[in-house]
DNA sequence: TATTGTTATACTCTATAACTATA
DNA sequence: TATAGTTATAGAGTATAACAATA
């Protein structure tokens, strides 16, 4: 170990911190679920918007492997949120079997309402913390991200 | 404010700070979630023993109300955890309308298993952490505990 | 032949409504 | 009558299998 014995948090973490971590993440996460615009739309109707508007347009079968779901289910949400007039189609440039879609102009606000609700109610619970105990949050945000990238 | 100048992440924390935290927090979730020991039980099953385990036996009822699901959808759950001898009906002491349920060793043993399970694979990634960011996420697990509570 | 996407069909989870047993 | 719980039934979301169109 290459740190000093007067630092009992470090030296007994990794199983208690793993806990009491895990805990503090999967509430706030349902917490956070809970603010939702839409309740017309699932979650991965949802989903599939926002991974368009971060990522471009793309077909359905690279939104479906994208979402973790598979093919047909992905016509299903497509069909709703086409329908709804969130996405449109566009024909492939080059392969006629393959579709294009992408967010229109409504389905992009409702993307960005949605995001905006969500973080309005977090936004106003940070408004309430200490400086200090926002600078603890912003480091452990860069921490948390890493850990759920590996 | 209450706080001065010199502290640009306090000052412009709040917006900001929200959306990092809560893709961070969601995603962390999200792979956490994907750590699930028994995939032939639903999340709302071992929601359903994880809270029996946490408080103690109860009515159908009573877990319902808990696990915010409708009555029926939770004589379901049960019959199932119930045929798997995951949990075990007692009668009421006094009502004989209602049923206690509580969960059976081998039940426990489920939830034990599923808890070291998902802490395993963050206890593991935590390792690889320097003391200071461990006591990052200390500090942090309970603020985002406060924050899921409020 | 292989690939992209859809249609047909079934399963799981949850809900509401109607019913039974007990208070 | 009111309450706890179950049974009957329906709807949403997702899956696999079979099919159509194109490469």
């Amino acid at each position: 170990m290459r740190y000093a014995n007067d630092m009992p948090v470090s030296t007994s973490a990794p199983s208690a911190l793993a806990t009491s971590l895990r805990i503090a993440v999967m509430r706030l996460a349902r917490r956070l679920q809970r603010e939702r615009t839409d309740d017309s739309l699932s979650t991965t109707q949802l989903a599939a918007m926002a991974t368009l508007d971060r990522h471009g347009p793309m077909s359905p079968g690279e939104l479906a492997t994208h979402e973790r779901v598979q093919p047909p289910s992905m016509t299903r949400v497509l069909a709703v949120l086409e329908e709804r007039g969130y996405v449109e189609r566009m024909p492939h440039a080059t392969d006629r079997r393959q579709a294009v879609v992408r967010l229109t102009r409504a389905g992009r606000e409702v993307v960005l309402a949605e995001r905006r609700r969500r973080e309005a109610w977090l936004a106003q619970r940070l408004r309430h913390l200490e400086p200090a105990e926002l600078e603890t949050l912003q480091s452990a945000a860069e921490i948390l991200e890493r850990l759920a990238r590996s």
